[in-house]
DNA sequence: ATTCTAGTATACCGTTTGGTATAGTCGCTG
DNA sequence: CAGCGACTATACCAAACGGTATACTAGAAT
């Protein structure tokens, strides 16, 4: 691992852990092993690691999302799919899926929010799409795609985040059968 | 409004929309058009300030909800009024609602968290027994308590933070039925 | 061998931060 | 009116902050 690289992890865990502002630059390189010009070198400022962290820790998880929306098949495997998308970006990188959903909630004119704002719009019209796409099956939907979209992404997020708490005293790994549990108790509430 | 309240106001305004180390002490006794030595006079800290905030305002939450939970009702009209409790906290004071949910998800080192965190617990555990004194109803549970009260607070904090988003385009308060609707689509997950 | 570029260290700067010492002001009580 | 406690304004401070000027090093290209 490059020191580039090191400075955006060590940056995650300290942004995630206190919080953007209470994280000092100096903190993060000696975290890190470096001094202030390289990072001032890579990244130009703070906001502009913030910006970098952000962008290339979400690259990753969204192309999975992406994938898991091709093909043309039902709506129950689709969101079974995006489920398991989502639950992988979190298994590979536990910490930077914890520290978007704590910004998700952050205050709207932190510096943070205004970083992930476009990628959280882009993560709700994706998955708005996908009820879009199959609202023939859902019945008359009355406009409702953006509340089932936002109810999905808010259960998946719940989920993940009661099974990292979870985790801080052992154990506990969310397995594919759960992720059809997850689903369904979804649906449920819909279909009704 | 005398100037301790007009601080805490102002100060639970700014820290919801920048975050609590993004706000500097001389911006929080600006907007509530004191000075310094007052702020200090009363909170000890800018920490100080904090912890009165948080505490002063959960006090009136906490106390609606352990109402709520008085009486033995069963389990569906228990949790249609602890629902409503939720919802009539919300409405009582937004922003301050809005400011709870944001900091649950801060980062765990955080200044923030570490003031909310015995609330958050005493929230959860008076949840989970809900869940615990109705265990018949729901055959078994196999400690299944703690995800019940977890999925519960999640989905009502889901739908309350949805509601919020929505009205800053306009319109759309929680109506009582839609009240019986959460709870409905909630008991569905659990008695399958 | 020399030049160029990417990257890194030392040492520093202006500004802002949380917090305070001092000096009152005001209303109440003796 | 004297004295007291609660409260507030002016002016200030040491420390920490984000950021930078300068100089150096190592490797690739000429």
């Amino acid at each position: 691992m490059n020191n580039r690289e090191k400075i955006i992890e060590c940056a995650v865990e300290l942004f995630y852990r206190k919080g953007y502002d209470a994280v000092a630059v100096q903190e993060i390189v000696e975290a890190a092993g470096v001094t202030k010009p390289t990072l001032y070198h890579y990244f130009g400022s703070k906001y502009g690691l913030l910006t970098q962290a952000v962008y290339e820790k979400y690259q990753i998880f969204h192309q999975d999302v992406e994938a898991a929306m091709e093909g043309s098949k039902d709506l129950v495997q689709t969101l079974q799919d995006v489920a398991r998308a989502y639950i992988n970006g979190y298994r590979r990188d536990e910490q930077a899926y914890m520290w978007f959903i704590s910004l998700m909630y952050a205050g709207k004119e932190s510096a943070p929010y205004e970083v992930i704002r476009p990628m959280v719009q882009e993560q709700f019209r994706q998955i708005r799409d996908i009820f879009l796409k199959h609202g023939k099956q859902l019945g008359n939907m009355r406009g409702r795609q953006d509340q089932y979209a936002l109810g999905f992404i808010g259960l998946l997020h719940h989920y993940i985040y009661y099974r990292y708490l979870e985790k801080q005293d052992g154990s506990g790994d969310i397995s594919d059968g759960e992720i059809y549990e997850i689903v369904h108790q979804f649906l449920y509430g819909i279909y009704v």
